[in-house]
DNA sequence: GTGAAAGCGCTAACAA
DNA sequence: TTGTTAGCGCTTTCAC
């Protein structure tokens, strides 16, 4: 079926030295030999086979991925770096996902280092209390965290406290007194916990009153009534929300509109991570722009380095790499004249400028 | 490092042999021994090489996995589903993205190829002119195509023709006369050909004139100005687009809005993929929509199928699989009143209606 | 410059 | 029930 190094050497007439030779060392071999095996190569159209190399101890140029999902461009957006790199280096990626499933996290992990994978780079929910993580180091498995918001542990993200902190100050120097903070229905991961710190912080410097982080169900058609509720009721209607991510921030415009608000007339949007779809959006979506393919990048180079041995530099390094955020201002962020601070959308609309 | 089966056999006193009956067929081992050799496992965290395993000429359960990029959710969408059925069938998906590369594409086969992978699930940019897959042929390394429309090779996709004929019917049906076809740069694709083809006949059926499709450039912020003069120029200016993808459907639709263009009043949109993400839009992206998610499910069941050798039943199946599509409505579709079929993007809007 | 042979981790036939 | 052994594809001494 598939040819062995030994049919090229029957074949060449040689012996399966000479082919092995004649591959990984072609300037130890007679010229005319390389030749004739280099054409048995071609005619049995011969690949030499890793599993023979890695085997022996080889190297395996493999590195395991492990992502939540891909249905968050987010992911995809670092695998687009990493992968990248990882093909220009001739490794070879292996990637698994876990939707969030802490089982899928574990069998994940499992069937990669059954793989002998040289390395990982994975996101977790968690990674501060995430136990897997902690039999990886024990077992001298390398990796790197992508997104994960820790000191603790090797891992490339931006500071998701400060990132979201900046984020609620440009609500606030827009006037926003009243900003509610919306997370998915996974509001226990370390980054989301990260961003309401900053959401808080930013909130009582200005001498706001931070709220807890509203839950909203990602995939449902509509906004629950008892979000909406929330986002509505007169008194202490807020004027602005901060979405802990971008997917999010569009299933809330979506949920908002049907409900018949205006965006930002009637209701502020700020999201986080800098989808590139964001921008295609009407109003383009205002965000806290994490430079996702460049946080791929950087785990893999990361990674690579531990894997390599090359890691003399960042030894003095601190394990966390922060990568800097920036605002994306959108088009989804009012300014709200705050003496007419106003609590019917339609009175405040009228006092409301749509930043260009 | 590692521990290896003789590691374990050392640990426990005994043979390897007795080792890997533990392990493979643990029924066949003395209940005792067996239990002293999975302490030994574990207190050694002992997994098995599946590089010895598939060396012995086991099955790699290893799948290649080839897309053109991430940065499409299309792709994205169909690679949730493969792995899915993968990890739940103990597969291991190795996955290279080739950016609609010739060379990454051949690059990508030989790294597959070299790993042993039992199969191969691609999508290439034109299945019938693709020198490689004659080679995979040739080679008889098993693959299924996604999205690629050919009837020559096994390959999983929609109806591409008679989708997008559906659709410019639709748009027909509403009023629409002067509908232009937009595709990205890359229109040399198979799907895209197909997609023409489908508006073409759709355009010739109901008397109208098609147009060659009108190549947009994907990655600039703003539309072309001469794609832009195509879009507004008085008289022959079309009333509806049709855009190859959904994601082309996007960016053309920001360019719209900031040439000041209303969507659907000025111009209807209607895209093809049926992202998810079209959904969030305002207006909601009307599409022909394709099962992405089932078409990877589809594409994992007949490769599968054909790796296990259990394709007698698909062996009177013909090559191509063909998912149905369905059609979005969203609401960048307007209907126009033919009567006053004005050029006048303002006079025309007053007649138009949004459709809901 | 080339070949013979050992060994990488594992399974399976065969022996005990 | 357990052990011995050959061999999967390959690289790498060590002879020749």
């Amino acid at each position: 079926m598939i040819p062995t190094i030994k049919d090229v050497a029957a074949h060449a007439g040689f012996s399966i030295a000479t082919v092995s030779r004649a591959i990984n060392a072609p300037h130890t071999v007679n010229p005319i030999t390389l030749d004739k095996v280099r054409q048995s190569i071609d005619a049995l159209n011969f690949r030499p086979s890793p599993l023979g190399r890695q085997l022996r101890g080889e190297r395996t140029r493999l590195i395991g991925l492990i992502l939540p999902t891909l249905a968050n461009p987010v992911f995809a957006e670092c695998l687009q770096g990493i992968d990248e790199l990882a093909s220009a280096q001739g490794y070879r990626l292996m990637l698994m996902t876990t939707q969030y499933d802490a089982h899928r996290e574990r069998h994940a992990i499992e069937t990669l280092r059954e793989q002998r994978v040289e390395g990982l780079i994975l996101t977790v929910t968690d990674a501060d209390t995430h136990p897997l993580l902690d039999e990886l180091d024990r077992a001298g498995l390398l990796y790197v965290l992508m997104h994960n918001d820790t000191v603790r542990r090797p891992s490339v993200s931006v500071d998701n406290r400060l990132a979201a902190y900046d984020g609620v100050r440009s609500l606030i120097a827009h006037g926003h007194r009243r900003i509610l903070m919306l997370a998915g229905t996974l509001a226990a991961s370390d980054r989301a916990r990260q961003r309401h710190l900053g959401y808080a912080q930013a909130m009582q410097q200005a001498g706001l009153t931070p709220a807890p982080a509203l839950e909203v169900d990602f995939n449902a058609e509509e906004l629950a009534p008892s979000v909406l509720a929330h986002l509505t009721s007169g008194q202490s209607r807020p004027t602005a929300l901060f979405c802990s991510n971008d997917l999010l921030a569009m299933v809330v415009m979506r949920g908002l509109r049907r409900a018949r608000l205006r965006i930002p007339q009637d209701m502020s949007i700020l999201g986080f991570d800098g989808l590139a779809m964001g921008e295609l959006l009407s109003p383009p979506l205002a965000s806290i722009c994490a430079p996702n393919r460049e946080i791929g990048c950087a785990a893999w180079r990361r990674l690579l380095a531990r894997v390599t041995g090359d890691d003399d530099a960042s030894a003095s390094t601190s394990l966390a790499l922060t990568l800097p955020h920036s605002l994306r201002e959108g088009a989804t962020i009012a300014a709200i004249s705050n003496r007419t601070d106003s609590t019917s959308p339609r009175a405040s609309a009228a006092t409301e400028q749509p930043l260009a």
